[in-house]
DNA sequence: CTGACTGCAAAGGGTTTGCAGTGCT
DNA sequence: AGCACTGCAAACCCTTTGCAGTCAG
């Protein structure tokens, strides 16, 4: 394995004590699908981790994807963007953080603010559950979308796919 | 039509105006679409809209509803909560306001907050794009469900789905 | 009246499941 | 060696599309 940041390695030294401890199996499936998620940093969806890995280990299956990914959801080390389940998009980010989120092409980057993790709940929530947590999402069109936006006059309304960096 | 809250009737004519103003055609299933949207505070999908408005209007398809959702989303009378399309959550509210959502049902309302309003957007910003607006999400879990983990001590791992009013 | 809209049915795309073979512990 | 895990393929949604009949303007 070559140089990574120390956050990574003990993110990976945390999932293979998890599965360890939890009498799982550690494959190299497994391993693969934490370890991309883990290092990635624009919250991918299912199909693009799939994609991924596969670059490394071209004989892994979607489905083992999904299967681990949700996996690793019950297991606590991973988190989605938005509801949970179906076309969701992953983090290994379990820190408290917040996100910008571009409306055009879905680019999600992490944020992280002293005043966001400061914030007063409303009182109203009593009156509908007890807080887990809180997060703030800033939306916005991101550099590259505006650009586009601005060369093309708004021809395509589609929206593209996430673009990588 | 029966008597209905002051903000509820507002919404209904400025989408009548919207309709009007655009040249598309006013139809019984697109006002009883909307409507639906408008009158509920629980975020629906589109499975449950369907649903909820099939009951008054029997004969609506399923693929009605698809498109005339969609269609309400680019004339911008409708937002989704997280993101667009695909298993998307709906809501009428177009001004600012913020969530509370329950990780065990889905449960989904909306908050008011002077704070949430002001938030110092983080310097980091500056370098992924610019701002259009910033949300709030309040995670926790709601009473209904507290309870139920209480009572079943956790026995269904399974989500429910979201509980109705 | 006429083109936009709806309902139907079939296609399309993403996710899940059953099963036989594989490999971690 | 045993049993959980994987890969494959088929099943199973949810969403979209093509088409003929319908209806708002």
């Amino acid at each position: 394995m070559k140089f990574e940041p120390e956050a990574l390695q003990k993110q990976m030294n945390h999932f293979q004590n998890r599965f360890r401890r939890s009498g799982l199996k550690l494959t190299y499936q497994r391993l693969e699908i934490f370890h991309e998620v883990a290092k990635s940093v624009d919250h991918p969806d299912v199909e693009t981790i799939f994609k991924r890995v596969r670059e490394r280990v071209p004989t892994v299956s979607l489905d083992t994807v999904y299967r681990t990914l949700w996996l690793l959801l019950d297991l606590e080390l991973l988190t989605t963007l938005g509801p949970p389940r179906e076309r969701a998009r992953f983090e290994a980010n379990m820190s408290s953080h917040h996100h910008f989120v571009c409306t055009k092409c879905g680019m999600t980057r992490d944020l992280y603010s002293e005043e966001f993790e400061q914030l007063k709940i409303p009182n109203e929530v009593k009156y509908l559950g007890s807080v887990e947590k809180t997060q703030v999402q800033v939306t916005g069109v991101c550099w590259r979308c505006s650009k586009k936006v601005n060369n093309l006059a708004k021809k395509t309304k589609e929206l593209d796919h996430e673009q990588r960096e």
